[in-house]
DNA sequence: ATTTGCACCGATGGTTTG
DNA sequence: CAAACCATCGGTGCAAAT
């Protein structure tokens, strides 16, 4: 079973590793689960290899994190293992990844892609699910009331370095294991015999078929008498004492090998296993594997669940609220705004006239504080889709206005405070530059210009800022989030600012216009570059539309 | 050479909180 | 009601793409 991590934060599957530089001294994107970065060579300082690999560190845990996201909220996951009558939901690659069993299911399925595998009864379900964990976790929980049903999955599944490790366990508790009650005959191949394997047709998914391996297609060695091979099986025997086991053929030869080795071989192989082992324990060995077959995952010198912990980062959840956040079990984001988008617009009837985009922000802000999940809000339906006419009905909340600035406000409240500052007072000035500003706070944002203090800084790069605002820009880079699409060609934007420049494009408009010769220009730096070569100067830039 | 996207910055003002 | 929080705007310069 899935076991639930502490922090249901998602970590980005990138760490950059260099000296803090400011940021516009490199770019970097994210596009899903794939990262581009770019550096220019002679600015940024990091680890790196000579040939100018960039190392990410945490990249291979944090991608498995990820999986381990997905699989939890069954996204993309593409085939059920059933196990003891329970059922398991996982992604065919990380199974195919960490186990010879699943390697050689799949990669031989390639005709009859197979959405339920259903596992020989010996294997056991917590077994599995413990040695599930491990392949999503990198973290192996042993426990003795399982270690047996661990281990015995363990070879059912192929996975040599959980059974060592299983092994090393229980010899660490003084446990001992029994040899098989049977002898596998001679060249009986690893892979256990029994396995039925429901195969789904793509084309008909809802048809099922049983079918037995041998009928499966061709293994990448020869499996000879699969029918007649008997799965190992130990047990704690009652005394708990260590005792002794005999060698296995099928555990030290290659999967299936063993039937089309020559004999002499297979009988030097053999011995030379037994004198490797002992002459009365023999550690269950890796069956060899076909060229591509991955290497069963190794245990790390620093497994430790502290070690899996993820590290906060916590503009992740905005990540989450896009690709993955959304109720379980929901492998569409947006189906799943719409279901946000309908709890924010049934709060909105109940509010009073607020600006529910604020509103649901702030929630959102409150909801992160106590590292709780939270759904998708208005605010973030207002960055997801800008187009988004429904939302506007949210916001037709009643309006006081400024018959002077011809401003609207939500609150009668509001308008009163406003109408006492006129925008003419600025009382409060800069000792420094004798700016003049209306609010003391925004006195104290500006100081900040001159002492150089940044308050706001990236947990990810170590980038600092003024305000909070440039802060949460900034970490889209990381994110990867591009929470602003166009609605004509969905091009997807990481600052409205430059969504809005780009709709120009569709729409024509053309708002920086040059006075002198009258011509329109689309960005402001195309009017300046002109006003410099045509007229020498850069005066009167003025828009239209504005 | 021009267009376009990106990121940072300073500022403003609506809203909430205590 | 002051302070704080927050979203948004406009501006700027840079660099990649065309």
């Amino acid at each position: 079973m899935f076991r639930d991590n502490d922090d249901d934060d998602l970590i980005p599957n990138f760490f950059v590793v260099f000296s803090p530089v400011p940021v516009s001294r490199f770019r970097a994107g994210v596009s899903g689960l794939n990262v581009r970065i770019c550096f220019p060579k002679q600015k940024v300082s990091m680890s790196s290899t000579a040939d100018g690999c960039v190392q990410f560190i945490r990249h291979a845990g944090d991608v498995l994190f990820n999986f381990n996201r997905l699989r939890s909220r069954n996204i993309l996951t593409d085939v059920t293992v059933r196990v003891g009558g329970r059922e398991f939901h996982a992604h065919k690659t990380v199974l195919m990844a960490c186990s010879g069993f699943f390697y050689t299911v799949f990669i031989n399925a390639h005709k009859t892609d197979p959405a339920v595998v259903s596992l020989d009864a010996k294997a056991d379900p917590d077994g599995f699910a413990i040695l599930l964990e491990f392949m999503y976790t990198s973290c192996l929980t042993l426990k003795e009331h399982f270690i047996v049903a661990t281990l015995n999955t363990a070879i059912y599944l192929q996975m040599e370095h959980m059974v060592e490790t299983c092994q090393r366990f229980m010899e660490s508790r003084g446990l001992g294991v029994k040899p098989p009650r049977e002898k596998p005959p001679a060249g009986s191949a690893h892979l256990p015999h029994d396995m039925t394997v429901d195969l789904r047709d793509v084309s008909a998914p809802t048809t099922h078929y049983a079918v037995s391996t041998p009928r499966l297609p061709p293994l990448p060695f020869p499996m000879g008498s699969v029918s007649n091979a008997k799965p190992l099986s130990w047990e704690i025997p009652k005394d708990c004492r260590a005792v002794t086991r005999e060698p296995c053929s099928n555990q030290g030869g290659s999967r299936g090998k063993c039937s089309s080795m020559d004999p002499d071989v297979r009988s030097a192989k053999v011995e030379e296993a037994e004198v490797e082992n002992s002459p009365h324990v023999v550690t269950p060995r890796s069956p060899l594997k076909s060229d591509c077959q991955p290497n069963s995952p190794a245990e790390s010198s620093g497994c430790s669940r502290e070690a899996t912990t993820p590290l906060k980062v916590r503009n992740w959840k905005k990540y989450k609220f896009i690709v993955l956040n959304s109720a379980e079990g929901d492998e569409n984001p947006f189906r799943n705004s719409n279901r946000a988008l309908e709890k924010c617009s049934e709060t909105a009837r109940k509010q009073t006239p607020v600006s529910m985009s604020t509103h649901a922000v702030r929630q959102e802000s409150k909801a992160e504080t106590k590292n709780e999940s939270t759904d998708l809000t208005c605010g973030d339906w207002d960055k997801m889709e800008n187009d988004s006419e429904n939302h506007q009905c949210l916001h037709d909340a009643k309006l006081y206005d400024c018959d002077v600035l011809r401003t609207s406000f939500t609150s009668n409240h509001n308008l009163t405070n406003h109408k006492s500052v006129s925008p003419g007072e600025k009382p409060y000035r800069c000792s420094v530059c004798s700016a003049q500003f209306n609010r003391p706070a925004n006195l104290k944002t500006h100081l900040r210009i001159h002492s150089g203090e940044k308050p706001y800084k990236c947990e990810t790069c170590g980038s600092a800022f003024v305000q909070v605002a440039h802060l949460r820009a900034h970490v889209l880079i990381h994110t990867g989030e591009k929470p602003y699409c166009c609605s004509v060609c969905n091009t997807r934007f990481r600052h409205l600012q430059t969504l809005k420049s780009h709709l120009r494009i569709h729409t024509g408009e053309k708002p920086y216009h040059c006075e002198t010769c009258d011509l329109r220009f689309r960005h402001k730096s195309q009017l300046r570059l002109h006003l410099r070569q045509k007229h020498g100067a850069v005066t009167n830039i003025k828009t239209s539309n504005r």
